[in-house]
DNA sequence: TCATCAAATGAAACAATGTTGCATTTGTTT
DNA sequence: AAACAAATGCAACATTGTTTCATTTGATGA
């Protein structure tokens, strides 16, 4: 689906930007930090804008954001509308630092504390990526 | 152990700050934001130190890092000098925002895409915590 | 116990990251 | 095309984290 489908399932307005940030994401297919999206929105980058438009995208369950050590943070497109967001799962590759969900690796339903409600789980994989092991 | 057999065993000076942080974390058993260790320290925190304090403590392996979501950092101690580092299972309430370490869940042995190594893992499942569910 | 020295501290100054208020612009709807 | 709500971008600010450097402190050996 394209951005401007995206944003008319979700009943938002489809601004430049947000039309932009989205087909970055997919034409990239990877995660992204803000200042590598920065780069290649050029001119119609503005940071105030910028994270509007990812509170945006957050809320509509279109983007989701990706924490590594309070290293980095990145921005990636859900794959679907349902389940991606309830159950993550990424590789950190610690050599070059690159992201990569991992559609295909089941997360485990963990047995949490009695008394505690568990909803959501998310899964990080740190480790060499594919393209690291193969240079 | 005590904070000053702690900071003896990794051979490193048992200076005020580092003494009153870890006794704080391990008074008060869960992880904790610099804010709310700052209000715990008082006249004794200097935000500078603080951050080279908690490097060093990383460093050592005596405290570790949770990020929720990029809103939230937090800082607990290890439990035990090796193990807790490599698999961790953390809880985090989305309700009170505490986030909580699970010892005694164990980490599932995650199958990566060929060509790619793993080496960590870590697990965050969010939901509602006990005392939350309780009231 | 005191002198010594490396390590740790804290001040200043900076850099990066994220937020809020407000006037202006843009997208959507009729 | 008009009207309105939503989004934008500017200024100004708040928070978070880092670097340099002179001073202080903790550990070590005489």
């Amino acid at each position: 689906m394209n951005a401007v489908d995206i944003l008319k399932n979700k009943r938002l307005k489809k601004t430049a930007q947000r039309i932009m940030l989205i087909n970055l994401l997919q034409k990239t297919g990877i995660s992204l930090t803000e200042s590598e999206i920065k780069s290649e929105l050029g001119d119609l980058y503005d940071r105030i804008t910028f994270y509007r438009t990812v509170q945006k995208l957050l809320d509509a369950n279109i983007i989701h954001r990706i924490t590594v050590d309070n290293i980095t943070v990145k921005y990636a497109l859900n794959h679907s509308d349902h389940g991606h967001s309830e159950n993550h799962s990424h590789f950190f590759c610690k050599q070059c630092h690159s992201v990569t969900c991992l559609e295909n690796v089941a997360i485990t339903e963990y047995r949490v504390p009695k008394g505690f409600k568990s909803e959501e789980c998310e899964v990080l994989i740190k480790g060499i990526c594919d393209s690291c092991m193969n240079s």
